[in-house]
DNA sequence: ACGCGCAAACGAAACGATTCGTGAAATCCA
DNA sequence: TGGATTTCACGAATCGTTTCGTTTGCGCGT
C-alpha cells in the first residue's frame, strides 16, 4: 500500500503539500496536476486510521439497536444513515440483540473504536453506566437516544408521543361507543411500552371509564384488559387469542407493535373474527396491512423516517460542536389512519 | 485522554513494558500490580487507531446489506456478529438500500476504514468491481459472500441451495396431484431469484410437464406461471392475486420470500381462499405463520443462523491467514416444513 | 562467590497522516 | 522596477501505539 510520502516522492512535491490539497486546500494549478497524477498512478488512498491519530475524528458514527430483524428499526436506519452519510459521516450499525450486557459491550466497542457520536435505542442500559461512556473521553461524546429513553439520564432523544399516540386510539374506540377496551403492551421495562399504557389508562380516565369497567366474570373478579407481550408476533397472537378466551371479551382492542399487530391479525382471521366490524380495532405500524386487508385497519403510523432524520440532524450538530440549549428532546407525532367501520 | 505514556510515567516502567502487559506478554507480578493500579488510576484505555496504525488489523469486520427492515437479514446478521465476536471482532453493519451506488460506496468506505475483513450480501455490484476493491489493498482483503452472489467473482460464499429448494417444493406439489403450478419471484438479476425460478423450471420438465401445459385462455395463449415481483409484500399481494384472476388460475402456488407469502397470504385471506386446501400452497421463510395460520403453510426454511455462523467461520479462517483450497462455497440446504392438508 | 542463562524491562524507531511556523516565490501597485 | 503583500511550498514535530534488538537483573548451580 503507497502512502502519503511515496505520493510527495512520486510527484516531487512536500508531504504538507500533498496533505493541504487532499484536504481541500489551495495548490497551484500545475502541482495539483501532478499530485492528482501521482495518487493515480500509485493507487494512493489515505489512511483513515493515520489521519484519526492526528484529528481525533473518525467521521464515523456508531448505532446501536435492540434488534435489526425488526422493520421498524430498519426504518428509521435508512433515513439516519442518509442524513448522515449527505455530512460526510458512515453509520456503523450494531445490534445487541434485546440483551443487557451486548448492549453495554456494543456502546463500550464503539467507543473505544473512537467513533465521533452515538445513536441508541436503548432498553436495559443504566442511566449511571451511560453516563459513564459519555465521559469516558476527553470530552463529551455526542450522543442521540432514539424511539426508547431512559429515565434518569439527560440526553437529546427523539422520541414518539407514545402516551398520545394510545390515547388517540383508544378515545377513537371510546367514541366509536366501546367502552370496554384491550390493550396488549409491551415489556414496561422499555419506556415506549410504558408510555402506551398510560395513554391508554388516562384516556379511559378522562372518559370517565373505570379500567375495572364492564362485565366480570362469573366469579366475580375482572378480567384484565391489560396484557403484556413481548412486542413479538408470537405475543400478538397468544394475547389475542387470551382475549377472546374470557368470559367477557373485550369489545375493542389496541396492539401497540408491529409484529404483535401482525400476530393480532392472524389470530383474528383464523377465528374468523373481522377486525373494525366484530370488534373494534387499532393496530401500530402494520401500515402496509392497513391498505391491504377488508375492511381496512386503523393503524397508528410511526413517522420512522423522520425519526432518523431527526436524530441525524441533532448528532451533526452536536459534532460540529454547537451548542444547543441542553437536552433537547423531540417528540414526534404518530399519525392515526382512522377507518370507522362503515356497513 | 491520558495514553500509554501517562500511565508509563505513572507506573514507573517503560512503554514496551506496559504495551507488552496490556497485549498479554508476561510481566512481574510486582508490575502487573503497578500497572493495573495506574491504568485504573488514570481511566486509560488503548487508542484503537494507533494500534492499528502501527499493526494493520482493526478487528472488525465490514458487513454490508441490501437493507436492514429484512428479518431474514436480520437473523443472518445476528448469528454472525455472535460468530465474529467469539474471536473478538467486532462487526459493523451498513445497508446499501437495494441501491447501486451505495452498494459499492458502503464497500469503500468500509476498507477505506481498514476493516479486517467483509462479508457481503451482493446486488448490483459487478465482478470487476469487487476484484477492485479486494484488491485495493496491500494484501487481498478476505470476503465472504452470503445469500447472494455475482457470477464470475470468484469468493467464498454461503448460499442457500435455492434450485434444490423450489425444486423440493415444487415437487411436493406435483406429487400432491397439482399440474398447473404457479411461482412467485423476486428480481432476476438477484441470484435467489433465477435460481429459485431455475428450480422450478427443472422441477416441472423433470417430470414431464410443460411450463405450458394447463388450459389455455379463451384466446389461445397460456397464462404466465412465473411471476416476477420485487420480494416484498406488496408484490406477493398483487402476484397472487393476478394468479387468481386469470381465467384458469394455477391450482397451486410457490411463493419464494418471507415478504411475498406474507402478501399472498393476506390477499388469500381476503379472498377466503384456504391455502393448502382450496389451492396447493408453498411459501419462504415465513416459520412462524406456518406454525400459526390454521391449515398450517408449508414454508421453506431457510438456515439463516446457520448461514450467518459459516460465515463467520470462513471469515474468520481467512483473516487468519490459513489458506483453504481456493473459493470454498458452502450450499446450505433449506429444510421444506412440509404439510399436506387432510380434511 | 562467581558466572550463566533466562526472563523481563527498556529505548528508540517506526506506522501514516496533519499542522504550525517560516521562508520563498509570485503578484500587485505605484 | 522595487518594495509590499499575498500565495503557496516546506521541514519538522506530533498523534498514541507496537516492536525490535538490546540491556538489566534475578536465581541457581557448583
Amino acid at each position: 500500500m503507497s502512502t502519503i510520502k511515496d505520493v510527495s516522492k512520486f510527484s516531487g512535491l512536500s508531504l504538507a503539500t500533498i496533505s493541504k490539497y487532499l484536504n481541500g486546500g489551495n495548490v497551484r494549478d500545475e502541482n495539483r496536476q501532478r499530485i492528482d497524477e501521482a495518487v493515480e498512478a500509485l493507487g494512493y488512498r489515505v489512511n483513515r486510521n493515520a489521519r484519526s491519530l492526528k484529528t481525533n475524528r473518525t467521521m464515523t458514527v456508531g448505532v446501536v439497536m435492540p434488534t435489526l430483524s425488526v422493520p421498524f428499526f430498519g426504518s428509521v436506519l435508512s433515513s439516519l444513515d442518509e442524513t448522515l452519510r449527505e455530512a460526510g459521516y458512515t453509520s456503523f450499525v450494531c445490534s445487541y440483540d434485546f440483551d443487557r450486557d451486548l448492549e453495554l459491550e456494543k456502546l463500550r466497542v464503539l467507543c473505544n473504536n473512537n467513533v465521533d457520536g452515538i445513536v441508541l435505542a436503548a432498553q436495559h442500559v443504566s442511566a449511571k453506566e451511560l453516563n459513564e461512556i459519555r465521559n469516558s473521553r476527553g470530552s463529551e461524546m455526542p450522543m442521540v437516544l432514539v424511539d426508547r429513553t431512559i429515565s434518569g439520564f439527560v440526553c437529546d432523544s427523539i422520541v414518539i408521543d407514545n402516551l398520545n399516540a394510545t390515547y388517540g386510539a383508544v378515545e377513537q374506540l371510546i367514541n366509536a361507543g366501546h367502552r370496554h377496551i384491550g390493550i396488549i403492551v409491551g415489556p414496561l421495562d422499555i419506556s415506549t411500552a410504558n408510555e402506551r399504557m398510560v395513554g391508554y389508562r388516562r384516556a379511559l380516565e378522562d372518559y370517565g371509564i373505570d379500567i375495572e369497567t364492564g362485565p366480570r366474570r362469573s366469579d366475580g373478579q375482572h378480567e384484565d384488559l391489560i396484557q403484556i407481550g413481548r412486542y413479538d408476533f408470537e405475543s400478538g397472537y397468544r394475547q389475542f387469542n387470551n382475549f377472546m378466551d374470557m368470559e367477557n371479551p373485550p369489545t375493542a382492542l389496541c396492539v401497540t407493535n408491529y409484529d404483535m399487530t401482525m400476530g393480532a391479525v392472524t389470530a383474528a382471521h383464523e377465528r374468523n373474527i373481522i377486525l373494525g366490524k366484530d370488534i373494534g380495532f387499532v393496530g401500530f405500524d402494520a401500515v402496509d396491512l392497513c391498505r391491504i386487508v377488508s375492511p381496512p385497519l386503523s393503524i397508528v403510523e410511526q413517522p420512522t423516517q423522520l425519526m432518523g432524520q431527526k436524530a441525524g440532524e441533532i448528532l451533526l450538530k452536536r459534532m460540529a460542536g454547537e451548542d444547543l440549549p441542553h437536552p433537547q428532546v423531540i417528540r414526534l407525532k404518530s399519525y392515526l389512519h382512522n377507518r370507522i367501520y362503515k356497513e
